[in-house]
DNA sequence: GACCAGGCACATC
DNA sequence: GATGTGCATGGT
């Protein structure tokens, strides 16, 4: 006798055949795009409102400085930085934050980012979020994509995708959304890794375009009929 | 020239 | 607790 599907898993069967379409019609994304985890971190606080293709020439002047370690970022003086991170904009306050993370991270685990991977997860992100400038979004993309913890990025992508298809409400919060998200998938950081990136080049493309996306090859997908006329 | 881009902190109501 | 605003460059 088969078990009893509960709403919990009707979800979860969702989700998963949301990203089973994503994978087939977009392919897998790459994502994080880093040589190393220190890096992912940099990259995380730099996209803050910021567009990757800014952020990359930022982090292309930092390693032409040889400044991606949390030591040798940390030595670097304030005018230096900023003037290396400017690119990506708002380069006073990411100067500040950048600094407030390599501190951290020398201090907590000597500047080794493979210390993230063993801490305890709760109190780890708790104790990320205390950065000065490592709000939710940015924390959590550092330990998922950076130490390989099963966090999801509930971002603003990740809810538009998701809201749109009816899978979550329209005004629901990043906490919750999170919440919902690790609840119902199962808890492999490379599927909350690869969802997240296809969420985020959906969401870019005709999800951000279309209001309600009922002519969008994903919803046929969902529904499980091909796209016709 | 307006708007947006892989947010966050702080002030104000 | 919700809403507004500064941060600032670069692409469309």
């Amino acid at each position: 006798m088969a078990p009893v599907k509960t709403p919990q898993d009707l979800v979860k069967r969702r989700l998963l055949r949301l990203y089973g379409a994503l994978v087939a019609r977009h392919g897998p994304q790459g994502w994080w795009p880093a040589r190393s985890p220190f890096e992912v971190a940099v990259g995380a606080i730099l996209t803050q409102h910021t567009a990757w293709t800014s952020v990359e020439r930022a982090i292309a002047n930092l390693s032409g400085d040889r400044a991606l370690t949390a030591a040798r970022l940390a030595a670097l003086a304030t005018p230096r930085l900023e003037g290396l991170i400017r690119p990506a904009g708002t380069y006073r306050l990411k100067a500040r934050r950048l600094r407030a993370f390599a501190a951290w991270l020398l201090a907590r685990f000597q500047g080794r980012m493979a210390a993230l991977e063993r801490e305890p997860l709760a109190a780890l992100r708790r104790e990320l979020l205390a950065v000065p400038g490592i709000g939710p979004e940015t924390a959590d993309s550092i330990l998922l994509y950076g130490a390989g913890r099963p966090v999801f990025v509930a971002d603003v992508y990740s809810r538009r995708v998701l809201a749109r298809h009816r899978i979550v409400p329209q005004r629901i919060g990043y906490e919750e959304l999170r919440g919902f998200l690790e609840s119902h998938l199962p808890g492999d950081p490379r599927l909350f890794n690869e969802l997240h990136a296809l969420l985020v080049a959906v969401g870019k493309s005709h999800c951000r375009t279309r209001p309600r996306c009922d002519g969008c090859p994903l919803r046929w997908d969902l529904r499980g009929r091909p796209p016709r006329g």
